[in-house]
DNA sequence: GCAAGGACGTA
DNA sequence: GTACGTCCTTGCA
């Protein structure tokens, strides 16, 4: 006989972490893991032929709650993440999807499912037979036979490797340095971080090997403890003997399970298609349906899919979008076993325990060969997931250098990797040569490679997107990360910005300023230039710190229900704006230069008009000297003084002022303008203009707004002029490559739209539906007049009334913009509220809840915090209103287009289109495609962009998306 | 050398 | 009336 037992529970979680999460159902639910999980059943029964071809065969998963291993060891496995919110709804269906295949799904209350696979894999050996169990479990080696009677085979998909691995003795000795029956003996010695068996403190899995090939056992090894030599490795054993006892009682596995089944009930029985095929429709499997119809000769259109769990008739069938919001109902299914009140206690527990946790900076290990290394990448193989930061030249990551690389595997560990640290004097060559005792870089980072592209490995950044950029210049890519940036921002919001501020927040502890090791102003230094020891304990510091705020944060997500914002918005999002950071965009420096001379000579025109007409000379930039000239010595009338006291001069003031026959307001007006121009655009984007490239490369900030909104900086390119003709010169400058051509596709009043939707408002809803001008219409229904001939005054009033209310319209702010009194704007807006009253209701209803709560949220989650919101301050507290009124129509906007923008590249790529996503300017994306292929490029980028909701919310009003080719920005847009 | 304030570019 | 980032001056260190 031979039994093949599936470790059905280790499949799906390592799975989870293997294939990329794309696979949904129609419905949205997530189904990769389950899909995964029933082609490797397949394979299984295609490639396990001839003699291995298995007799019997069963599923095991573990069962939820506390098992025998939490009576002796409470804190066994307890610093386990709940699982991720995607995943909890596949469990069931992993189950299903067995009992599909007719083979049988065994789980028991109280034993892990590797208890019961070694139960069931010696009894097959007592029986004569051999069993084959289906893992890549490490704990699970322990029970491998040399006689070959018991086995295991990795399943795991891997990418450039075979779907099915063998793991015999070569394999458990590479791991644990020791045979199979003496892997619980290294496992009790050198603990496991993961499953928080805590083994013996200091000590490895080299060590551990070293020990028991000597001593055989822990318990021979405890008794002649006196007789090791090393001073530190004897007195950590005596001390922790106990510990390593209990270790070895920890990763024993049980092989006297009572279950419930004898082997006989094992028997392989043949795939039945009344119980498959219903199974497989359901879940959209047509390549694996199509496969199995061919191996059964049976046709799969005689089975209809199971209604229990098809999208189009289960009941209460919701997008997972939808649904993950409300996933405390999911978080409460089986395997997690944790109910939503128990996801909020792991999480506060969590904090608890990963706080309490002390710094000691002298255990962090400083890694200069290629043997360290690798004991760090085996290390971090064994743990699944790394912590991992690099350190660089500068702060873009476009230009800087790399200069070394942090890891840590658990709070408290931390290694730093140095690479381009520099001797000698700092000189604008960059200093002498390297300090000694650093891997060769190119050297280390070919032995990195492999473990940043795998994606089963997950690498936990602060600000991923940096490091991101920075290892592909160095050719690594990087596959699965997370990011405690991006974690703290879904979670809560801008309010923290640095790993200071949330260390020093959440773990009380802001660990060592970057400011502090470099210096500033003109002693300030590169990391290349701070020595390595120091070096070393600041970036292994950032990689631990890191490791703890994930620990901390990442629970957090499932028990505040954010786990869809960041797993389907932010956490794909970041890649997405690292490529575009790294693209760059072409800008042509000679029209800039053109530019410049010609703003400052017209400049220099205005200024002596200015000189003139104030009868002196005075500096133009100054708010301050200009006031004074204009309030004090000319003594003009209705001069305000803004909250310092100083005389108001914004453009507003001299636009009043020059309408009242005021010509020097005028001059200060247009020299500003172009001033303006100049100094932001003109002058300061060449030097951007990057060597190395030819290309401007912006930096996006995914984590500073509060409304979900991208920023971006250094240089901001989304506030390049366009308003006036001169400042679309500017943007002429932003040019496509040789050969290339550039497309700019934005949303038509997204707002607008967002605010329909949300608002429920049918007059709205039926205007975008019929394509009519929104302003006009508004106007219309406002001011009675008929939209053919509408003058354009009358327009422009509504204009401002809808982007008014938008903003959280106030009389005050309204008559400001149009130039009215206070009364006839309160007017304008009681006028709309009775033609439009869903309005009202809806920003009432966000008062209420600001007020109520503290937060608002978008259509798909996004909480906004305002911690304001019961300020006693009348004026902060109108504010409040306000913004909050705003917020939820600008951050679903905001949603929709970062949810465009993540699924862009892979449906250009499914289209077979070659197109570059280079900006996004909030409702505008702006492409780079081939000359010539624009116009298929368009329909894709359109459709994307239309249907980006989808099918996580389903807008009620038509998204309508303009695009335009040309050889410049400014045509283009 | 740095922070704050004013002004102004964008959606 | 919302949300940003940058440039320049000013005032203090």
């Amino acid at each position: 006989m031979h039994l093949l037992l599936v470790d059905g529970s280790a499949y799906i979680f390592r799975a989870f972490h293997a294939l990329p999460q794309l696979n949904r159902k129609s419905d949205g639910l997530p189904v990769g893991c389950v899909q995964g999980f029933c082609n490797m059943l397949y394979k299984l029964t295609e490639d396990l032929k001839g003699e291995d071809a298995p007799t019997h065969m069963a599923v095991i998963f573990d069962h939820a709650g506390k098992t025998f291993r939490d009576d002796f060891f409470p804190d066994y496995k307890a610093q386990r993440p709940p699982a991720p919110a995607e995943l909890v709804p596949q469990f069931p269906l992993t189950r299903a999807a067995t009992r599909a295949f007719s083979i049988p799904s065994i789980e028991m209350a109280g034993w892990e499912a590797d208890d019961i696979i070694a139960t069931y894999a010696c009894m097959a050996r007592r029986a004569g037979g051999k069993a084959t169990i289906v893992s890549s479990d490490k704990d699970m080696m322990q029970l491998i036979e040399p006689d070959g009677s018991i086995r295991m085979l990795d399943t795991i998909p891997r990418p450039g490797q075979p779907p099915l691995r063998w793991i015999g003795m070569d394999e458990v000795f590479t791991k644990f340095g020791v045979t199979p029956d003496k892997v619980i003996e290294v496992q009790a010695l050198c603990g496991d971080s993961v499953d928080n068996v805590p083994g013996v403190p200091g000590i490895g899995v080299k060590t551990a090997a070293e020990l028991i090939n000597q001593y055989g056992t822990v318990e021979n090894l405890l008794a002649h403890a006196d007789e090791i030599r090393q001073n530190a490795r004897r007195e950590k054993l005596k001390a922790n003997a106990d510990l390593a006892l209990v270790s070895k009682r920890l990763v024993t596995l049980s092989q006297d399970v009572p279950v419930e089944l004898e082997l006989d009930a094992l028997v392989r029985q043949p795939m039945e298609p009344g119980n498959l095929f219903p199974f497989l429709k359901a879940m959209e499997f047509n390549t694996i349906t199509k496969r199995l119809a061919g191996l059964l000769d049976a046709n799969p259109d005689d089975f209809p899919a199971d209604p229990e769990l098809s999208a189009k008739t289960a009941p209460g069938a919701v997008g997972f979008d939808n649904a993950a919001r409300a996933e405390s109902r999911a978080a409460r299914h089986e395997a997690s076993g944790r109910s939503n009140a128990a996801t909020v206690a792991h999480a506060a527990a969590e904090h608890a325990r990963v706080r309490a946790i002390p710094f000691r900076p002298e255990d962090y290990e400083i890694i200069r060969d290629a043997a360290a290394l690798q004991r760090w990448i085996d290390a971090i193989e064994m743990t699944g997931y790394v912590a991992t930061d690099t350190e660089t030249t500068g702060l873009d990551n476009q230009t800087a250098d790399l200069v070394g690389i942090s890891f840590s595997i658990a709070p408290g560990s931390g290694a730093y990797l140095p690479l381009g640290h520099s001797d000698g004097e700092a000189d604008i060559f960059g200093g002498g040569g390297l300090v000694e005792g650093q891997m060769e870089i190119r050297t280390a980072l070919d032995m990195l490679k492999p473990l940043f592209a795998d994606p089963s490995i997950l690498k936990i950044f602060h600000n991923g997107k940096y490091d991101l950029g920075m290892l592909a210049r160095y050719e690594v890519p990087v596959a699965s990360i997370d990011d405690t940036l991006l974690l703290s921002y879904a979670l809560d919001g801008p309010q923290f910005n640095t790993m200071g501020e949330l260390g020093e927040h959440w773990l009380g502890f802001a660990g060592q300023s970057i400011r502090e090791l470099l210096g500033s102003g003109k002693s300030q230094r590169t990391f290349a230039q701070v020595p390595l020891a120091e070096g070393a304990r600041y970036a292994a510091e950032d990689a631990d710190m890191t490791m703890r705020l994930w620990q901390v944060l990442k629970p957090r997500l499932a028990a505040e229900n954010m786990t869809a914002l960041y797993e389907t918005i932010e956490r794909p999002l970041a890649p997405v704006l690292a490529r575009m950071e790294a693209r760059g965009v072409n800008v042509d420096r000679a029209i800039l230069s053109r530019l410049s001379g010609e703003f400052a000579q017209r400049a220099a025109a205005f200024e002596a008009e200015a000189y003139e007409l104030a009868g002196q000379s005075f500096n133009l930039g100054s708010p301050k000297q200009l006031g004074e000239i204009l309030f004090d010595k000319m003594g003009l009338e209705g001069g305000s003084k803004t909250k310092t006291g100083a005389w108001a001069t914004g453009a507003d003031v001299l636009e009043d002022l020059a309408l009242k026959g005021v010509p020097l307001a005028r001059t200060i007006v247009d020299w500003r303008q172009l001033n303006k121009l100049r100094g932001t655009y003109t002058d300061a984007l060449p030097a951007y203009i990057n060597a190395r490239t030819g290309r401007v490369h912006t930096t996006y900030s995914q984590h500073s707004v509060l409304t979900g909104r991208l920023s971006s900086n250094d240089p901001n390119l989304q506030n390049i002029p366009v308003r006036t003709e001169d400042g679309r010169k500017i943007r002429s400058a932003f040019v496509a490559a040789p050969g290339k051509i550039l497309i700019s596709a934005d949303y038509s009043q997204i707002e607008l739209r967002v605010l329909a939707h949300i608002a429920d408002i049918q007059a709205l809803k039926d205007a975008f539906e019929e394509g009519l001008d929104i302003h006009a219409m508004t106007a219309s229904e406002m001011f009675g007049v008929p939209v053919a001939g509408m003058p354009s005054d009358i327009r422009r009033r509504a204009k401002a009334i809808n982007f008014g209310i938008i903003y959280g319209i106030s009389a005050f702010g309204l008559a400001n913009q149009l130039g009215i009194g206070r009364g006839e704007a309160g007017d304008y807006i009681k006028t709309y509220f009775e033609r439009f009253p869903g309005i009202k209701d809806y920003m009432e209803e966000q008062r209420r809840r600001v007020k109520e709560d503290g937060h608002v949220t978008t259509i798909f989650g996004r909480r906004i915090n305002f911690p304001n919101a019961k300020s006693h301050n009348p004026s902060e507290r109108a504010f409040v209103e306000r913004a909050s009124i705003n917020a939820p129509i600008q951050g679903s906007a905001a949603d929709i287009i970062r949810r465009a923008m993540i699924r862009m590249e892979p449906e250009l790529a499914r289209a077979g289109i070659d197109a570059d996503m280079l900006l996004q300017v909030h409702d505008e994306l702006i492409f780079e495609v081939p000359l010539g292929t624009e116009n298929e490029a368009i329909p894709v980028i359109k459709r994307v962009m239309e249907g980006a909701a989808e099918p996580a919310v389903r807008l009620t009003v038509p998204i309508q998306v303009d695009a335009h080719a040309a050889g410049n920005w400014d045509e283009a847009h």
